[in-house]
DNA sequence: CACTTGACCTGTCCGC
DNA sequence: TGCGGACAGGTCAAGT
């Protein structure tokens, strides 16, 4: 499910609803989603206040109390949804909304906060985890040691994504834009809605491309990225956010999981093909091969 | 070394 | 209706 624009809603949810909330318990399918000893949980975790939530790439982190943080990838189908005094499940847009009640059979870890409001995180499909772990000692984690620019901050310009991508000059353009450590959050929607928005086909090499494609590529990625989080991300049935809500990015994508229906600059026939491992959506006529 | 493929999981959809 | 296989928004390890 989520990339930049799903996790960044679901951040601001969250330092909207727990942030100054205490934790009074945690309970999980240790060690699967949340591999951390339960005497480090108990010690570092419970009675530990909710300081902050940020993001880097597609990784949630929760700053404590106590200089320790909780680190959260939602991989695939991960959700973190709150439930407590301010949030009514369900209200206002029942279609919208998350249906079933909490916790539920993909629910994975429960945070009982003091107040007796509540934070689930839910994964269908176990890719997910939660750590915790000293604060101080996140940035010497592997993949924050590796992984790439932030696409929407404001010293990211072409210059920069045309230079980390001739990282991967050998490789076609898709699989070098899925690489974290290219450009942080890019997943395989907004990969599909950048080429297509850039009109570059998936599969040019990196070493192909011209400046006017990595400017192009560049203004597309930022303008589509900007988009979904405007709309609160996208939905296609697992992902909400921090309130149990679907995103509405998926009702403006032009091309992702529009195979079938005409290209909406041409006209043209959207097709679905397979690059870099993974369904790729694009308009044959708009993106050609060059 | 650079790049591609398989594995991790569960659920759903599609063709026979 | 049942069953097998492909596929799903991500990332690693292992393979070529």
């Amino acid at each position: 499910m989520p990339e930049l624009p799903e996790v960044e809603t679901v951040r601001a949810g969250l330092n909207r609803l727990i942030v100054g909330k205490r934790v009074l318990a945690v309970t999980s399918d240790t060690p699967k989603s949340f591999p951390n000893a339960e005497a480090d949980v108990k010690q570092f975790l419970v009675r530990a206040e909710i300081i902050a939530v940020k993001r880097r790439a597609k990784v949630l982190i929760i700053d404590l109390s106590g200089a320790y943080s909780l680190i959260i990838h939602l991989k695939m189908t991960g959700q973190l949804v709150f439930q407590g005094k301010g949030v009514h499940f369900g209200a206002g847009h029942p279609s919208d909304s998350l249906i079933n009640p909490l916790p539920d059979k993909s629910t994975r870890v429960i945070f009982d906060f003091t107040d007796g409001s509540k934070l689930f995180f839910n994964d269908q499909r176990k890719f997910g985890w939660v750590r915790l772990l000293p604060t101080i000692e996140i940035p010497n984690l592997d993949f924050f040691k590796k992984v790439g620019p932030e696409p929407l901050s404001d010293d990211f310009t072409w210059q920069i994504i045309k230079e980390r991508l001739l990282r991967r000059k050998g490789t076609n353009v898709k699989a070098a834009l899925l690489d974290q450590s290219v450009v942080a959050g890019v997943g395989n929607i907004y990969a599909d809605e950048s080429l297509w928005g850039a009109k570059i086909h998936p599969t040019t090499i990196v070493a192909k491309l011209t400046d006017k494609n990595f400017k192009d590529l560049h203004k597309a990625l930022r303008d589509v990225l900007q988009l979904s989080i405007d709309k609160g991300g996208s939905s296609n049935h697992t992902y909400v956010d921090a309130e149990g809500k679907k995103g509405s990015y998926m009702t403006f994508a032009n091309v992702f999981r529009r195979e079938g229906q005409p290209c909406p600059r041409c006209g043209t026939i959207i097709v679905k093909t397979r690059v870099a491992g993974r369904g790729t959506h694009l308009c044959p006529h708009c993106q050609k091969l060059t």
